[in-house]
RNA sequence: GACCCGGUAGCUCAGCUGGCAGAGCAACUGACUUUUAAUCAGUAGGUCGUGGGUUCGAGCCCCACCCGGGUCACCA
């Protein structure tokens, strides 16, 4: 061999000229995808589909392996130690090729198995169209499992086909295992946080841990859902363009319906909707929605995100307190089979019945004074001095409320239900019966988050009709996020709404919690970054 | 929105006081029929985020902008 490969290969491509678009494309593709696309056209070249229709496998990896090692177990294996024959698809995600025999490993939903091809039993032909196949293709092979000479259970590969030939590599990280404790290391892999939210796709495929808390996020909802099911609640589904925006106190996202030439709101809660329900006689209701709020971005917030709601007529917010907490417990059992959270540092057992704080009350008693006693000037000093941002504008709720956040709310670690807020940061809410100035609402903390938040919901239309005019003067004032006075969720109190206890719940900051993520990318597919370009 | 940090090969990153653009892995060629971060020999691969400026000379200094991360602020 005098001519050594590589002085062919550049002279090929110096002598290629750019005669037509797709070589124009090629010159202009990496190196590395340029390679990828000179094997596509070679396989189609000796007839071999790159894309192929359907496979048909007979086993996942991981139970082709615990198929094996039962078999080993029982010593049913024949002579030869090659169990029965089995069919899997996956990506390939590991290669080494020892010249007449290649090792490699493929992934599928259930985890890796390795593969062993031998040239002299998949003949000349076919071994040689291995040298086709790259990291990140699809593959279908079948033959027996066995364990090697080093002990892993593999398949050796009598026959495959190419099931989907990837044209761009994908940035798997060299795996090493450590043989003694199975600890997982790897190396050089797919790190560019930017690059992983963009290109959620190739996350997924390069991190089986991520495809995990998917799953996991997943399996939260299905046993949120059935929960609330087996309590016998109706899942409903109403608008999310909205004539009036309501439920929250948030910006909106705004839109245009053209037909009917009319501005319509994208919705930043369920909540006047669903009690329009309760209204109606559909006594227990709830909704998984997507909610939009048109603010800023942070560890636990995102513009897009799911939201949880639920009414149940005849209840109050006790009532929802011990639905919340069953609610908790039956998710944690039911999903990850332990009453555990790994919150940071923080190692919780979570317990019924949950801590209940009163938001006045513990503040009252941080302060080492009756917070109702102070004036609205004294509770601003305060504010000021133990440095709570942002108080332009904030009445004596938002400056208690500030407080409370400043000084209380960090250390809420362990699951608590915080009670009783002030009745101006409530509109919705009915008012405390055993003290006016507050309302009967609750909010519940993991971790430092604010989770759930819950009212004994007003039903007296002539007060919501107070409430919401206030809330008209708080907006004439500049609040941007006041609510708007909506008639028509009025008339329907006006008819007459039983009793009612609503909650609503972050789903996405719950899944934070319970699958340990850092942020709310973490646990959202696709969240939202600027465009690129 | 404000402040701080970052953007260099497909990936992970280095690049000193301004002086020829680097490494490991991946890729390519060759050797190797039980390897597993395979190994060994060789080769190729770059709009240094973008646009200006300073300079004999800019990945590095200055200005503006783009994108991301973190912190703060608002909301769940």
């Amino acid at each position: 061999m005098t001519s050594t490969p590589s002085s062919k290969r550049t002279s090929s491509n110096s002598a290629r000229q750019p005669t037509d678009e797709h070589e124009t494309d090629m010159e202009d593709l990496s190196q590395v995808l340029r390679h990828r696309r000179e094997k596509f056209d070679a396989l189609r070249e000796r007839g071999i589909e790159p894309f192929a229709y359907n496979f048909s496998p007979t086993a996942v990896a991981s139970d082709a392996i615990a198929d094996f090692e039962a078999r080993e177990k029982a010593e049913e294996l024949p002579e030869d130690g090659f169990s029965d024959r089995v069919k899997i698809g996956g990506r390939i995600v590991g290669w080494r090729d020892m010249g007449r025999s290649i090792f490699a490993h493929i992934e599928d939903s259930s985890g890796r198995i390795q593969l062993y091809f031998k040239k002299n039993l998949l003949g000349e032909e076919s071994f040689e169209t291995l040298g086709l196949l790259d990291i990140s293709d699809w593959i279908g092979v079948e033959g027996p499992t066995f364990r090697t000479r080093t002990g892993e259970v593999s398949v050796q590969v009598e026959s495959y086909e190419l099931l989907t030939k990837s044209m761009r590599p994908l940035p798997f990280g060299k795996v090493e295992t450590d043989p003694e404790t199975g600890e997982r290391t790897v190396h050089s892999g797919f790190q560019d946080t930017e690059m992983r939210y963009r290109r959620r796709y190739a996350d997924l495929a390069v991190h089986p841990e991520v495809r995990e808390t998917f799953r996991t996020r997943s399996r939260i909802v299905t046993a949120l859902r059935s929960f609330l099911d087996a309590e016998g609640f109706l899942e409903v589904e109403t608008p999310v363009l909205q004539p009036l925006y309501g439920g929250a106190s948030a910006k909106p996202f705004t839109t245009h319906h053209h037909a009917l030439d009319q501005k319509m709101y994208l919705r930043i809660a369920d909540e006047l909707y669903l009690k329009r329900l309760i209204v109606g006689g559909l006594d227990r209701v709830y909704e998984i929605s997507k909610d939009f709020r048109n603010e800023g971005l942070s560890r636990v917030h995102q513009p897009e995100f799911t939201m949880l709601e639920w009414y149940q007529a005849f209840s109050d917010y006790e009532d929802q307190m011990d639905l919340v907490e069953r609610m908790v417990l039956h998710v944690l059992d039911e999903v990850m089979g332990s009453r555990t959270l790994k919150l940071g540092e923080h190692e919780i057992e979570v317990e019924a019945p949950f801590r209940r704080l009163g938001l006045v009350s513990g503040l009252s008693e941080a302060l080492g004074r009756d917070v109702h006693e102070m004036t609205e000037e004294e509770l601003r000093a305060k504010a000021e001095e133990v440095g709570a941002p942002d108080l332009h504008g904030a009445g004596r709720g938002k400056l208690i409320d500030k407080l409370f956040g400043e000084l209380i709310e960090p250390d809420l670690i362990h699951p608590t239900f915080v009670i009783d807020h002030p009745k101006e940061l409530s509109p919705l809410a009915k008012p405390h019966r055993s003290d006016p100035r507050l309302t009967e609402r609750f909010e519940l903390y993991i971790g430092g988050a604010e989770i759930f938040n819950a009212f004994s919901e007003l039903n007296d239309p002539v007060d919501q009709r107070e409430r919401f005019e206030a809330q008209t003067a708080l907006r004439e004032a500049g609040d941007e996020e006041a609510q708007q006075i909506d008639e028509d969720y009025i008339r329907a109190l006006e008819y007459g709404m039983p009793p009612t206890g609503g909650v609503g719940m972050g789903v996405d900051r719950l899944v934070m919690m319970l699958t340990g993520q850092p942020t709310i990318r973490d646990v959202i597919l696709f969240p939202i970054l600027r465009n690129e370009e």
